[in-house]
RNA sequence: GGCCCCAUCGUCUAGCGGUCAGGACAUCAGGUUUUCAUCCUGAAAACCAGGGUUCGAUUCCCUGUGGGGUCACCA
């Protein structure tokens, strides 16, 4: 039975990269049929920071990330892991330490040990009492290799001689992440431990925990960590961002599903929008790179963008209605999307490419006349004759405005790309819009009429 | 710096001894006869270097270089 974890530290809001490392395992365990425990380390309470956890389990669910088991809180569990570090300890495995760093550092490999492992009982009892504080400590061979061939990269080994006695049980009686991790991936018969390569090195560590406590070794894993664009892992450095801030941004769950599942694994030709379902069943670990990827925003627009476009619009017009923030009506803006549904990367966006329907734009006249490619004055006649010429439509349809313009584009001589683009304009105060006649025609004759009138005067 | 891992276009990657080294994102050019976007077509763009092994290396081995990770009573 293929039972994995996610064991995140609620020391903040995890940002993409952590998020990856659970999608990972979820889709590790759901395409064996296995099993996901969540798991929450938090061991650390000087670092603790309690509005995490909600928010962990919030992009979990966001993203469509279920677990089985848990969460389990590892500080409720305190008494599992003291027990089984003085187990350690009676088995000689580990030791009571009563020395600072420094000066353990200082009586290595010169029988340091006299001093903290062989204190006989009564004289643990009696530092104890003078309430001395003290670590467990691991005895680490001082020879032999411990080694593990991962199931993503090569096999790695680590000289025992390299490794420090590590730190079991913290002064403070909660267990360092050494301990903690090992007896609950025991415990909670962890089959495959999948997390990123940062863990490479500590890995020897957690194999020598097991064979100290005589404890079957699990299948191991490490996954490339994500880059920044300067190649530095990703941190909050970079301004790396929780999927939360994404969401909130106007990127759609299932583009961040996919943007995640790609960098450092590979499907086809890397293009493909991909959902949960699909990708349970075509998820591997054989496709895991071991190189680690470089985040890029460009992937995550692309894939954004292609899903906003293959949404149904009673859809869109749903999930966008919490980012529009000018005031519009409900039915002016089901006409407006879909002219600029092809034209959304995210969805706040909404905002800017909706604005000039409902206000009136700012009137660049420097603009205008670029584009107009005549005088001044020749630019306010061509204006006048557009607003006749609107005002003679009668019936008010993209279908007659389109002709009625241009036929007096014709009839003017101009070509049509001044003639169209000095009416946008004026009309909307930009130079990159929908369709001007499907714009025309949403604004009304009534505002279009305004706005060129408007127009007008500002080139004056 | 010690230890460990990694190395194909700018980016994500396919490749598992013999390929014109393929695709995608981004970029650039052209087209869809008003802009932008979409869509279509095309272009430019990579095997880190040097040694081996082999009839033959992008692929296997070694060294170097480069990049990354890690060196806590943090995870």
């Amino acid at each position: 039975m293929i039972r994995v974890r996610f064991a995140p530290s609620p020391t903040g809001i995890p940002h993409i990269g952590n998020t990856r490392t659970a999608l990972y395992n979820f889709l590790f365990a759901r395409h064996h049929g296995g099993k996901l425990v969540l798991r929450i380390e938090d061991t650390d309470r000087e670092r603790l920071v309690p509005e995490s956890l909600p928010k962990i389990l919030e992009i979990l669910k966001l993203i469509g990330i279920t677990w089985d088991e848990g969460p389990y809180i590892q500080s409720k569990r305190l008494a599992i892991y003291q027990k089984l570090a003085h187990q350690l300890v009676d088995k000689g495995k580990a030791y009571y330490c009563f020395c600072s760093k420094e000066r353990l550092a200082g009586l290595r490999g010169q029988g340091y040990d006299q001093h903290c492992l062989k204190l006989t009982p009564p004289a643990v009892v009696g530092l104890m009492a003078k309430k001395t504080s003290h670590v467990i400590r691991l005895r680490v061979p001082d020879q032999g290799v411990t080694g593990w061939q991962d199931l993503i990269q090569s096999r790695i080994e680590f000289k025992n001689e390299l490794i420090d006695d590590q730190v079991l049980l913290k002064s403070d009686g909660y267990p360092t992440y050494h301990l903690a991790v090992v007896c609950d991936d025991h415990l909670m018969k962890i089959s495959h431990i999948l997390r990123g390569v940062e863990w490479i090195s500590s890995t020897p560590k957690h194999l020598l925990l097991y064979q100290a406590f005589g404890w079957p070794i699990p299948q191991i894993g490490h996954f490339p960590v994500i880059l920044g664009p300067d190649k530095a892992k990703l941190s909050k450095r970079h301004g790396a961002k929780s999927v939360l801030d994404y969401l909130s941004e106007g990127y759609l769950p299932d583009a961040l599903l996919t943007f995640m599942v790609y960098l450092g694994w590979s499907y086809k030709d890397n293009s493909k929008l991909l959902s949960m379902d699909k990708l349970i069943k075509i998820f591997g670990l054989e496709k895991i790179q071991t190189g680690n990827p470089i985040f890029d925003i460009q992937k995550l627009d692309y894939f954004n963008a292609k899903l906003i476009r293959q949404l149904a619009l009673p859809k869109l017009i749903q999930l966008i209605k919490p980012f529009l923030k000018i005031k519009i009506s409900s039915s002016l803006i089901n006409q407006i999307l879909p002219l600029i549904q092809e034209r959304l990367v995210k969805l706040t966006e909404i905002n800017e490419l909706t604005e000039y329907f409902v206000t009136q734009p700012k009137i660049d006249a420097a603009a205008i006349l670029k584009e107009s490619k005549l005088t001044v004055k020749e630019t306010i006649e061509y204006l006048e004759q557009v607003v006749k010429t609107v005002t003679n439509v009668v019936d008010w349809s993209v279908a007659s405005l389109e002709a009625k313009l241009h036929e007096l584009q014709a009839k003017l001589g101009l070509k049509p790309r001044p003639a169209f683009m000095t009416i946008r304009l004026a009309v909307t105060g930009r130079s990159a819009t929908p369709p001007l006649f499907d714009v025309l025609y949403i604004l009304g004759k009534t505002t279009v009429i305004k706005r060129l009138t408007y127009a007008q005067k500002a080139l004056k």
